[in-house]
DNA sequence: ATACCTGCAAATTATTTGCAATATA
DNA sequence: TATATTGCAAATAATTTGCAGGTAT
């Protein structure tokens, strides 16, 4: 049976969080989008800023990533496309698109189920952080394990 | 300075728990992992089930691996390998091996930083899943959007 | 004997949800 | 006016942690 379709009120909230994270390349999670949003909408509370997340991210207006790190971030850049996270200081690069097709057939994705998606995440450590790291050992001499 | 590293000692819980997921294909979930611990250990814990499997993990028995769902797998099969993970029912299942390296390289790391590790989730609908749709259909008509 | 580990419960963190008030269509 | 959306606070879910007692070395 046809589900009445809700229709959508316009909120500036949800416009205003939407503009915050479109076209940053930075990946923020619910939190960061929050602590900023909150000084151009001094009483916006955070459970509208996940509900909106979430509407924004079901209407294909924003990507979720999963990170190994516990909280989501979010991402305004929807294609299909892989990341680079640094285990040091937890950010989050983007990298080059990726076909999920591809990635699929290249890792041997047997069954016939349908691919709607790959999650390609390199993990590492950045090249400020290996660099900080490098001084940081020269300081203070070896440690031990 | 040298850390004093400090020595482990045996516990039941521990190798249980090891032993429970090593040579198993379903990356199962902490709970899940004490949920079934429960029947042969009856007062085990949870906070125990977290600390061993953490534990495991720095120790390089187990990998901790992220899918969009909430909750984290273990996985015993450290070897960095690709997985699929069907949205419907969360199944997750074992490809092939990854070359972190290559994946990094495929996808476009530029910078000079370490590659340490390429988390590849394929994310789709596995066939069992489909089927159970495609028959659901065929039975109660068209659905709407 | 010492230090690691456990069970338990309370604490944290990330996210979701019920509800009355408010804004949009 | 009807209903989507908000702010607030309470509720969940997943995981972590402090502590007192138990266990391995």
């Amino acid at each position: 049976m046809i589900m009445n379709a809700k229709k959508v009120h316009y909120s500036r909230q949800r416009e205003q969080i939407y503009g915050y994270l479109s076209g940053r390349d930075d990946h923020p999670t619910a939190e960061q989008v929050y602590i900023y949003m909150k000084k151009e909408l001094p009483n916006l509370s955070l459970g509208t800023v996940y509900r909106n997340l979430k509407f924004l991210e079901d209407s294909g207006k924003l990507r979720r990533i999963s990170t190994p790190q516990t909280a989501e971030r979010y991402d305004w850049r929807c294609e299909n496309h892989a990341h680079f996270v640094c285990r040091q200081c937890g950010r989050v690069m983007d990298l080059q698109n990726i076909n999920p097709e591809a990635v699929g057939a290249a890792y041997g994705v047997t069954e016939k189920g349908r691919i709607l998606f790959a999650n390609v995440t390199v993990e590492g450590i950045c090249e400020d952080c290996l660099e900080a790291e490098e001084s940081n050992h020269t300081m203070t001499a070896h440690e031990a394990e």
